[in-house]
DNA sequence: CTGGCTGCAAAACTTTTGCAGATTG
DNA sequence: CAATCTGCAAAAGTTTTGCAGCCAG
């Protein structure tokens, strides 16, 4: 199901700035959070209130359509979410995050995390940081800064 | 070398601001952010400006003394760092926090995600979030609420 | 003593709220 | 058409900056 239909289905309305965001989202590389959305948007030519993209993330994130990022720095921002768990990893250099499968992975780290700790694991937040293919070529190729 | 002896050596005064604001940190079992640690020592009868407990909180991050925790809701907050990689897992009821340890169970998870997105990982971010033994107690008692 | 540190005030920035008018279905 | 949605304005909340005076080493 698409975006569009499971933002019908939920009683919601397909608005322009809902399908300007989400078409800037569906192409992000990097995770953006409410005021860089803004700004790339008006960059383009398109200038929507602040508060709409607020709002507009706010119910993505709550339909699930578009996932939290945690950046090195502290800061959260938005990615968009394909289905089952997100997990991205995230390219120190250039920002640029993919997502990657699996927590199968993980299943004896929970058993054993539950032992140590006698916590009752529910969730889990993973995100690896790193280098991505493009910023590897670049340090190698010399561009050593 | 505890934490003072390590300020001392990085050139930093131990100033009466920083010991209350480690003091605090120290004994935290919840994630805290900086206007939460504020408004908690006013509570105690102790008044900084908040200014000062932002910036012992950014020194202290920055020393490696005390780790960034990422709550579910999207907010960051601190907690005392012990040594190596720093995992807390989050209770989602109390917010009560605390470190497992350990990242040797995700060199196979490294791997295979290093192969799967050709990114190199050089550190990642992991946290657990759960119920901790008190609320699953708590709970199981019929306090479902 | 003296350079670093605190805390005030104020600015800058981010996020939320209320409401009139535009827009979608 | 009617209810939802947008965008402005303004408020609320968070974080940063500048600076005078204080204090640890």
């Amino acid at each position: 199901m698409d975006w569009q239909t499971l933002l019908a289905k939920a009683g919601y309305r397909l608005s322009e700035p809902r399908k300007r965001i989400m078409k800037l989202m569906e192409t992000a590389e990097k995770p953006l959070n409410p005021l860089a959305i803004h700004r790339i948007l008006r960059e383009q030519g398109i200038h929507l209130g602040v508060v709409s993209v607020y709002r507009t993330l706010e119910l993505f994130f709550a339909l699930g359509l578009i996932s939290q990022v945690f950046q090195a720095d502290g800061l959260v921002g938005y990615l968009p979410a394909s289905f089952g768990h997100h997990h991205f990893i995230v390219c120190q250099k250039c920002q640029k995050a993919v997502e990657f499968s699996g927590s199968e992975d993980m299943r004896e780290l929970v058993q054993r995390v539950q032992t140590e700790t006698r916590y009752q694991v529910s969730d889990h937040l993973l995100q690896f940081y790193g280098l991505c293919p493009e910023c590897q070529a670049l340090l190698e190729a010399g561009g050593n800064s």
